[in-house]
DNA sequence: TTGTATGCGTTATCAT
DNA sequence: ATGATAACGCATACAA
């Protein structure tokens, strides 16, 4: 009889089955073990209710099973979908997700890449924005959207081509004056070239734009006022607008309305990522869609995988547009 | 000089500044130690760049500063925000999350309550839906919006009273027939009480009133034909509806529209939760708002409380409306 | 007040 | 193939 409260241990289990510790310890680890013993051990296991103690494991082996997430935030709807793909992908594998939400701030960032060193992860995945995060050599890391280092793994959707689709989708719907518009201009990471692809798409398809370039701290009542420059004789200059991201798509549409014009049918508008309210309802607004349960399961597959010689430096993954009622049907 | 890749120990930094290693540890753990040890010892804990292994600090004081959050999935917004501050209000503890997607699996869920006991998190924070959840007396388990058992929290909106906001909201925009629309009745848990709370808030204010319930797993189209079937001469019955979720006023909104009603002006309506599609922008509807950051707060604090005599079996906290476009201004 | 020694539950090495 | 034994890194009771 154990005291109340503790947990059975390998070593009571041993006792229970009338065994070594060690030979436990084999079974449990799928070692091989003869057959009547292996019996004994299951039997005793089983009665005992026992379970391994991670943190003896941990400590031992080296191995947490566990994985941090690092992510600015959860209520970002693009966000709080890759995280939920990443948790499916991890927990299939039978790892754990330590989430770490950053508020995109870079001393947090850096502290918790140290977690790694810290013994309590085996590996990271971070969608991070600290300009200078150091990130060791041996720390098994994948980044999401940002190259830091050839040693590191990057993996983004296919940004540029989302620029060109995005481009070609609006000239196929008739535009022929287009704008970009987009925040965050600040940082070199792959979904700024949303905005090369859409310029080479628009010089593709013939099509004429203007861009407006934010930076991340400046008040996006900007985007209304260069909206607002562009309109004379109660007419809007262009006639199609790709947006970085749908937050700003959505924001963009409600000012359009406020300036009195319609969409789809004045001016139609297109987002980036792949945003719904809720999930399995609509798109908030048409857009290119980002393959998040492939990035996840992308990130994940290169964050485990410990011994490979040469990492591949950067992965993009295809895209795809999908109509949210911002566009013409 | 280390060998590469093994992070040093409290023996390292023992050696370093010639002490023994019990003073570190005292040095680290904030015990008393006198001055000149203690700054040799900081002085060598800098140097090394020490930072204690948490799996051996878990094996040793069965203290692991990580706590369970158990939710179904975070692309829903509302457990988008939930995960969002429960993650903030752990991290200003300095305790860390382990985040659990259970997709409402009862199996999964019963299966995460076993970490506790596999010593992997000093206590779980969780919104399940498994009606036989066993949680055992000695686990730090709080739960959100389901009372498990006179000794386990619950935490929870006021769903009775915001039931009775909305009939008293609709009531005061001018309506005089409404109607309450809910799916998930089979559980009894306390969003349940939205309903109460709103056919106490009609008779309160001299409304008359019509429900709809469905089961979980009956085709949202049934809403769709219930309204259907309240329209007669192109006018609908009702002139208010109160959804039990925004989710649910955000669908109904879209079968209105189909059927050519204009919301608010034909029909008002409000939801429950306070969803918006980005953070710090509109709610997606006119809404019932629950006090998230507060409900998270509470929970950690409750999970946190070791030794409390008497924990209180249901806490419910207020909320407010807030309008969202769905309802007259 | 400081140092020493023991054990937490596992895994892995080594005789048997 | 199996069983005894030594770490893993830390905390703590106890001795100095």
């Amino acid at each position: 009889m154990r005291k109340k409260g503790s947990a059975p241990t390998m070593k009571d289990v041993a006792l229970e089955a009338d065994v070594a510790l060690g030979t436990v310890s084999k079974v449990i680890n799928g070692l091989p073990v003869r057959e009547p013993y292996r019996l004994k051990v299951e039997a005793a296991i089983e009665k005992l209710n026992y379970q391994v103690n991670a943190y003896a494991q941990g400590l031992r082996s080296n191995r947490t099973n566990t994985i941090a997430f690092l992510i600015p935030n959860t209520t970002n709807p693009f966000f709080a979908q890759l995280t939920h793909h990443m948790n499916l992908s991890l927990t299939r594998r039978h790892y754990r997700m330590l989430l770490c939400c950053t508020e995109a701030n870079p001393d947090l960032e850096q502290d918790y890449i140290s977690l790694v060193k810290n013994n309590q992860v085996d590996g990271i995945i971070g969608l991070t924005y600290n300009p200078t995060l150091h990130v060791d050599e041996s720390t098994p890391f994948v980044s999401i959207d940002r190259s830091l280092s050839p040693h590191i793994p990057c993996i983004a959707s296919d940004n540029f081509a989302g620029g060109q689709i995005a481009a070609e989708k609006l000239s196929e719907l008739g535009c022929r004056h287009v704008a970009f518009m987009r925040t965050g201009s600040s940082l070199t990471n792959e979904p700024n070239k949303r905005k090369a692809g859409f310029e080479n798409g628009c010089l593709l398809h013939g099509l004429t734009y203007e861009m407006l370039l934010l930076n991340d701290d400046s008040d996006p009542i900007e985007f209304y006022q260069f909206l607002k420059a562009h309109v004379s004789d109660e007419k809007l200059a262009f006639d199609g607008i790709f947006c970085a991201t749908d937050m700003i798509a959505f924001r963009i549409k409600t000012y359009l309305e406020q300036l009195g014009f319609h969409v789809p049918e004045d001016v139609q508008l297109i987002g980036y990522d792949g945003v719904r309210v809720f999930p399995e309802l609509d798109y908030v607004c048409s857009t290119i869609v980002q393959p998040v349960e492939d990035i996840a399961e992308m990130c994940v597959e290169f964050v485990l995988q410990e011994n490979m010689a040469t990492k591949p430096p950067l992965i993009c993954l295809p895209v795809h547009y999908a109509y949210g009622g911002t566009t013409k049907a």
